[in-house]
Parts: C-alpha cells; sequence; structure tokens
DNA sequence: GTTAGTTGCTACACGAATGTAGCAACTTCG
DNA sequence: CGAAGTTGCTACATTCGTGTAGCAACTAAC
C-alpha cells in the first residue's frame, strides 16, 4: 500500500470491515504494476498492495479473476466518466469537452485495466454502449452544423479515440483539473479543425 | 509454416540453406501467434512455424531473445518504410501521404512487434530517428503554409501517430494498395481539416 | 559415397508461478 | 469476555514454461 497513513499493526491483524477495503487496495495495486510490467507476478502485486500473497487468493481465487475484476472496475468508471459528461443532453460541443476532461482522467489512472481486451460480458458492454454514445454524440453535432456532413461519424469516434490516446501519452501522472482541460480543449480543437493552415479552407478567422 | 507449398518431408529433413528460412518463417510466426496471444508460449510459435520447439531454441537461445530480433526486424522495416516515401525531399504534403500508406502497411503487418517497448539500441535508434524526421517533416510542411503556424510540430506528430492507429485498425488483414491510399488519404485528411464544418471554430469564437 | 549442416524427437533438469491448507494473532462487535 | 471475521505466515503440491542434450534421419554439396 502506497498510503502509509495506513499501519498495518503485525501478523493477523484485521479489522472486521477491512475485507472491501483490502480487495480495493489490491485492485489499485494491480493497476499500478500491471501497467508498468504486464507479466508482473501475483507476488508482486501483493506485495504492491501490502497484503500477504494468500490475501490476494482469498480475494480473487486466480490470477484471471483478478484481472477481470480490474477490467470491470476500469470499464465503470469509464461509463461514469462518460456520462458525467451528459453526452446526449448537454450541447455536443460542451459533451465533448466534459467527457474527454473525464476519460482522460480516468485513462490515465486505469491504463491498463482499460487496455486489456476483455471478454466479460460487463465490459463488453459498457465498451458496445460507449461506442454508440460516442458515435451518436458526433451524430447530434453534425446535424449541429458543428461536423462537416460528409464525415462518417464512425470514423470520426475513431479519430477521437486515437487522439484521447495521444493526449494520454503527455498527461502527468496525477494531471491537475486545469491540466485536464487544457489537453481536453487540445484534443477538441484538433479534432476539429485539424493542424492544416486551411489551404482551401479556411478555418481560423483572423 | 502456413505456407504449405514448403512440404515437410518428415524427421530430419534439411536442406543446406535453410536455417535462414526457417528464422524468417519463425519471426513471422511469431508475429502471427503473439499478435493475438502476446503471452503465447515457444510450443505454440513453434506449431505455427511448423517447426518443433527445440529448433527455435536453436535460432533463439532465449524467448527474450527472439521478441528483441522481432522488434529490431519490425524497425528496420519501418524505418524502411518511412524513407521510401522520402521524408525530407518530396513536397511535404505528398511525402506525408506516401510515408502514411507505407507505414500503414507495416504497422498491420508487425502489429505486435511494433507495440512492444523494446529496450534493443537498434530499435531504439530508429524510434528515436523515426520521430525526429516526423517532427523535422511537420516542420517543413508548417514553413510551407501548410500547417497552421500555432501548432506544436511535436503535437501534430502524436495526433499524426494516433491517427495511423485509428487507421491501421479497420484495415483488412492484407490491404490492397488502393485500400491504403484511400486509407492515407483519409488520415491526411482527417490531421490537417479535421471534422468540423469550415467556416471557424464553434467552440472558440474568439 | 562421404561429409557437413539441419531438423525432429525424446528425455530431462530447473525454476517460477499458481493455488491450497492450516494455524496463530489480532480487531471489532455484541 | 466470547464470537466472528480477517490477515500473515509457513508449508506444500502441482503445473507450466524454459532451456539443454543426445541421437537418428534426411538433404545438399563435394
Amino acid at each position: 500500500m502506497r498510503d502509509d497513513t495506513e499501519r498495518t499493526p503485525g501478523p493477523g491483524r484485521a479489522r472486521r470491515a477491512d475485507a472491501e477495503r483490502t480487495v480495493r487496495a489490491i485492485l489499485a495495486a494491480a493497476e499500478r504494476v500491471l501497467s508498468q510490467e504486464p507479466g508482473a507476478t501475483m507476488e508482486r502485486i501483493a506485495a504492491e498492495a501490502g497484503v500477504a500473497r494468500t490475501t490476494v487468493h482469498r480475494r480473487f481465487a486466480t490470477r484471471e479473476d483478478l484481472v477481470s475484476s480490474l477490467t470491470v472496475l476500469a470499464a465503470q468508471q469509464l461509463e461514469a466518466a462518460v456520462l458525467a459528461g451528459r453526452p446526449e443532453s448537454a450541447p455536443p460541443l460542451v459533451a465533448l469537452h466534459e467527457v474527454t476532461a473525464n476519460v482522460l482522467r480516468i485513462k490515465r489512472t486505469w491504463s491498463f485495466a482499460m487496455g486489456v481486451h476483455s471478454e466479460h460480458p460487463e465490459v463488453m458492454r459498457v465498451h458496445t454502449d460507449t461506442r454508440a454514445r460516442c458515435v451518436a454524440l458526433f451524430r447530434r453535432a453534425r446535424d449541429a452544423g458543428a461536423v462537416r456532413s460528409d464525415v462518417d461519424p464512425d470514423w470520426a469516434s475513431r479519430v477521437y479515440y486515437g487522439l484521447i490516446q495521444a493526449a494520454a501519452e503527455d498527461l502527468a501522472e496525477e494531471p491537475t483539473p486545469a491540466e485536464l482541460d487544457a489537453a481536453a480543449a487540445r484534443v477538441v480543437d484538433t479534432l476539429f479543425t485539424g493542424v492544416g493552415a486551411g489551404g482551401g479552407t479556411p478555418h481560423r478567422s483572423g
């Protein structure tokens, strides 16, 4: 456990409701360790979580269980981040900015879990739903005249994913809200206007 | 070996110059297998290559050796693909299109190897050089007036990488030259003009 | 035909990681 | 205080992957 304010009193120490706390600690530790070393052992993860390896096995019978739970948790976080941006009700560009900032934070926090191609039904559902919400958002943006009519919303979504990936790479480990906003703004700006100077289509009125 | 025109006559068959052929077959098989299952065993790779596991170990002492060789091979292919686009002499937009098409093909063929964060000096050199070439290309494009002057070439490179990633995802396994050209054109177009409707940036009106 | 080079196959050694079991210690709750 | 719940620790079994060695068979070159 990184948080040293949580002291471990010695062998056999336990408070009645520690189970859930331990589970969360293990999941967080697994994310930290696996994001840097995807093949890390249970031993390594347990050490990072500050618990014994046997305790990890008590909560997650197999390694597969652990990774699976991790992907589910990340997926839920992702869904919450997306929904918090009100992609279906807020003005498209506002929603896009909010969603982007939220997702960048989550993606930074759960980079390993979000990169695993999980077969878990809950994870697949979230990915499908999120994808659909993303496409719908771009459709709304197009209907509102903000997106070129000849752009396929599906392609726009792919590009959007790619830009988020690019932006997530040069984010700090624990980005401030301001940094997240700046990154999100850059993503949205690039997504909409590109990097070109205009040529045939002048974008920036200036 | 997938190519069944290469018949395996039975135990102990060998032609004098089979060594290099075997090496290439193993590397290609490793790419195919590992791209779908990064943790696949040597046994699995050997089977895909159509050779015995011991033969793999004869050519690559350790698993690390194999993966390392694979990343080097992919890096060399990547460098060749980039250079073939004449990024330093051709007109920036022409070069960008050519490089994109070439890289998309390579990235499709060596997706696993290109995703490994190798510490091999040759791989690191290629990545550094390629990165520099990419940034230089965008600088040239900016000087030529094709890229907005307020866009950081480094950010442009990141975006470019992200777009290539996005485009590579919905490419066929063995894309035709026409498909590659279309994908490259879409990447370059999106990179330069974005997906936004022309005539102003709605979210940043001034 | 002889020789050199390559491969398949079997067998083995070794280590690492996984998963399980039992027990003692400790904390919280009633 | 007693009961329940949780954990650390040790020990163990088992499996899996890796890497090595030796031998027979086969092919191409000489």
